[in-house]
DNA sequence: CGCTCCTTCTGTATCGTTCAAGATGGAGGC
DNA sequence: GCCTCCATCTTGAACGATACAGAAGGAGCG
């Protein structure tokens, strides 16, 4: 870590070096910078003036919150890795959502690596913080347990229910249910679903039974559960559909589980997409099959994350509010009034550009 | 905050009480936690087992960092409301990039919100960290100084140079210059320029003398100066060129500057703009004036952010290394070694769907 | 004048850990 | 049998601040 100090010998002043060099007390000079109601004005001015000569750096925060308890912020956990995080659209505007409340709280935000499950233990170990926003779909995912195990605040987002930790989310199932019952009602009866990953295995492919009876991802479940419900309650036999997983929320994965599901004899007028990005993915899937989007096939995605809306054409899909969840999971944690056990926001199904009647 | 623990009365155990209840002295806690090398393992497998049946969070993090000087994190300090922080896609690239670097370094990222000056100070004070990355454009903003107050490692990023600071960046100047003369070599004469603001005074409209002499973000001007180097080394007369400060780096703001200066009689060509968000603005302006990009009008950005490829037609600009920047300014701030002064990164030019010969 | 009250400042205890040095006890070598 | 050495564990002292209770001194008031 490079030196900026003037004197990187020795080493930073104290509270009580301030105190000393002006012959008053440690606590008057921590008054004087927490608590300026406490002393007389003239006295404040001249321990910032002696703090400023001696090159005091101000309160240390370690120190601080030692003695005070508080760190005055919130830890953000992310099942994946770090750089990923800050790829995702969806996730960036999960962050955008505590980022709006902890900046009016006058937090700040712990964005702690957890990509290695073992260095992770220790990073969330050694996160200065008030409380954890676990954002991360798989209940087993080991830093889950090493969150709990700090016994702070808690409040899980995506990740189903946990005892004892409020959790924020949506009716998955439900709204899934919905986008399918969309795609029915403008004729469709052939659907490809492409589907989020159901364990963390690195597979990619249709989803087995043995798959479906063992989950880590509940959503992804519900999700798939949720189009079923429509699929079923329109009549339709069980060979009207197919589910591809895929491995990872990335375009690509979405592309491929497209082309899988696009090269099937008899292939699927609509593509049910569990995120945007893999609709979008199935977007440029389609393309290069040469088949055109609305007209000769429909895709729904899944979030509404901004770029929905900038493709061509606007993808039809369900909105959730990624914002509005992180705020609510971050105003959870800060509030201590409000006991929420959990929070089940609303969906609406936004209607674009790819979704058409069939052919 | 929410409590989760079980018994939200009694204070968590310590060290302290896992030590008493076995009969061992702290350290050989701390060490079973920290150390498992220093002690046998069955004792360390009893120290374990007592610290999860007392309910022990492990080792307090305050008070490890106090005892120990370090955090294990970085400061990302941003000189706009964090919200915005996670809005702009040039500063998530860059939170990429810290945090690819973090992440192996095993360091946590902590983002401080910034918007309000006072409480900036303090949050910035109360942060507890081992270095800061300052992603600012303002020498004057007040974080900075809240920073350096700090006299913690710093590097600062796009905020040219403070003794003493490493910094990174790149040439602003030279890259404008190949921005302008790319347009030029295309045939272009007459020219508008859509700017970054020059002074955060929430001001947009023509650069006046006046703002040009008296800058508060000085790779504004760096960029104008580079652009005019080119267009003057052409020889074209001052009357040839107009420039639009915007008020932040939102699209609006390009549409509204483009407006601006296609209304104008004998419109410009071509157009500069500062920033790909911009630039995109100003294809929205060139579209709802019924001019289409490139054949009536050419555009450049800056930046080449990812959506820059995703519009139509792509967008021609100005490729900075938006994440190595970041993961340059980390590795700067991790590693004691290298001293380096400063660092400044190649760019270049990317030319896509937005340009073409002038008609 | 004596009492209370307020402002301003002081002293001591404590937050929970890690560090550096020291104690203990048994194994091994000569 | 004695010395050394290592592995294992303990002890006392910081780390740098804030909380809390209290002291000193002056103002206000009857």
């Amino acid at each position: 870590m490079s030196e900026t100090s003037r004197n990187p010998a020795k080493p930073a002043p104290t509270l009580n070096d301030v105190a000393a060099a002006l012959g008053v007390s440690r606590t008057t000079v921590s008054n004087a910078f927490n608590r300026p109601d406490q002393l007389s004005t003239e006295l404040r001015d001249k321990v910032m003036e002696a703090a400023k000569a001696l090159g005091y750096p101000g309160p240390n925060p370690m120190a601080r919150m030692l003695r005070t308890g508080r760190a005055e912020a919130i830890g953000f956990v992310f099942e994946d890795s770090l750089s990923y995080a800050f790829e995702d659209p969806a996730s960036i505007a999960f962050l955008q959502g505590v980022a709006k409340v902890c900046e009016e709280a006058g937090h700040s935000i712990l964005v702690t690596p957890a990509s290695n499950p073992d260095s992770a233990r220790a990073t969330i170990r050694a996160a200065a913080v008030d409380g954890f926003i676990i954002y991360c779909l798989s209940r087993d995912h080991p830093i889950v347990d090493a969150v709990l195990e700090r016994r702070l605040p808690v409040v899980s987002v995506d990740l189903g229910t946990i005892p004892g930790v409020p959790s924020v989310g949506i009716d998955d199932r439900a709204a899934a249910a919905v986008a399918a019952r969309h795609l029915l009602d403008l004729g469709h009866r052939r659907f490809g679903i492409i589907g989020l990953e159901l364990r963390n295995d690195g597979y990619a492919g249709p989803v087995t039974e043995e798959r479906r009876n063992d989950v880590a991802f509940p959503i992804s479940l519900k999700r798939i559960l949720g189009y079923e419900d429509s699929l079923k309650a329109a009549g339709l036999p069980a060979e009207s559909w197919a589910i591809e997983e895929c491995c990872g929320n990335q375009e690509q994965s979405g592309v491929d589980a497209a082309l899988r599901l696009l090269r099937e004899p008899d292939r699927p007028t609509a593509l049910l997409a569990m995120s945007d990005r893999l609709a979008i993915g199935a977007m440029k899937a389609a393309r290069s099959l040469g088949l055109s989007v609305p007209e000769d096939l429909s895709i729904v995605g899944f979030d509404d994350i901004p770029i929905a809306s900038r493709v061509d054409p606007g993808l039809t899909t369900i909105r959730q509010p990624l914002v509005e969840k992180a705020a609510a999971a971050a105003r959870m944690l800060l509030n201590t009034e409000t006991a929420a056990e959990s929070l089940v926001l609303p969906t609406e199904l936004v209607v674009r550009g790819t979704t058409a009647r069939t052919p």
